[in-house]
DNA sequence: TTCTACATATGTCTTTTACCTATACTGACG
DNA sequence: CGTCAGTATAGGTAAAAGACATATGTAGAA
């Protein structure tokens, strides 16, 4: 075994000289986002993290964490899901969204609009001072 | 001693029958909304307390935290700071902004445009389906 | 004196995210 | 055949970010 084992520790935020690591994030911004996606149509855990990027989510979702949030949506009741035997190749379990679901969903493009207005009041005041 | 110590443990999400907590904050908001105000003049911790609501910062931002953030703002090279004994009442440590945090400031708007684009493409999408 | 507002600071726990590993099915390639 | 890559789901663990609680001190008002 090579045991590299966790040699991370790099600094929070400097990448390099002058370099920051600044990414404007949307605290939980997938929940919503498999929530839309599983609007449309019922779909399974790798499909949905396929059709991530489409909606904006930058970068790569962890894969296991998706999982982790499928199961924890599962848990409340807005999303219900089963085994889909028919369909060929590795056990898929298919996720759909239930009314509650979304109910949700509605409650955070609520938010989302909120939290879009909160970043345009930052960056008019941004502009103004340039 | 009243010894009530941490009985919290409510679950995560739900406030009560179909209501739940979704809040769309954008992740370290704060941290860009020290800096803008700073750029703007030299502030002490609890000015920027105050004024943080005027950029769009929903609810409000724990004290402790934003101390530690200032600290830490310093740590980085992106404000600098010394106390104020000329001002009356209690001692005051005034922030100002340095060169390098300016340009932080300025990778910070560029990811907050990113991020407003994000947003508006999950809207678009989110709209289309209603 | 006591109360409140101003001002800074630390301790600690929870939530969210990142990183890593394990398991298993399937088809392509040599 | 074996093994490699891609599909598919899942768990362990640790760091980062945030929430909550508390401590300390100044200063003015009641």
């Amino acid at each position: 075994m090579t045991r590299r084992h966790h040699a991370r520790s790099r600094s929070r935020r400097l990448l390099g000289p002058g370099r920051w690591h600044v990414q404007a994030r949307v605290e939980r911004f997938v929940e919503p986002s498999l929530l839309l996606l599983l609007r449309e149509r019922p779909l399974h855990g790798y499909e949905l993290l396929e059709r991530l990027p489409e909606l904006g989510v930058e970068g790569r979702v962890d894969i296991g964490n998706l999982y982790r949030l499928l199961r924890g949506l599962e848990q409340e009741g807005l999303v219900a899901s089963e085994w889909s035997d028919e369909l060929p190749g590795p056990a898929k379990r298919t996720y759909e969204l239930t009314a509650e679901g979304r109910r949700v969903l509605d409650t955070w493009a609520e938010a989302l609009r909120r939290a879009q207005g909160a970043i345009g009041t930052f960056l008019d005041r941004y502009e103004e001072g340039r």
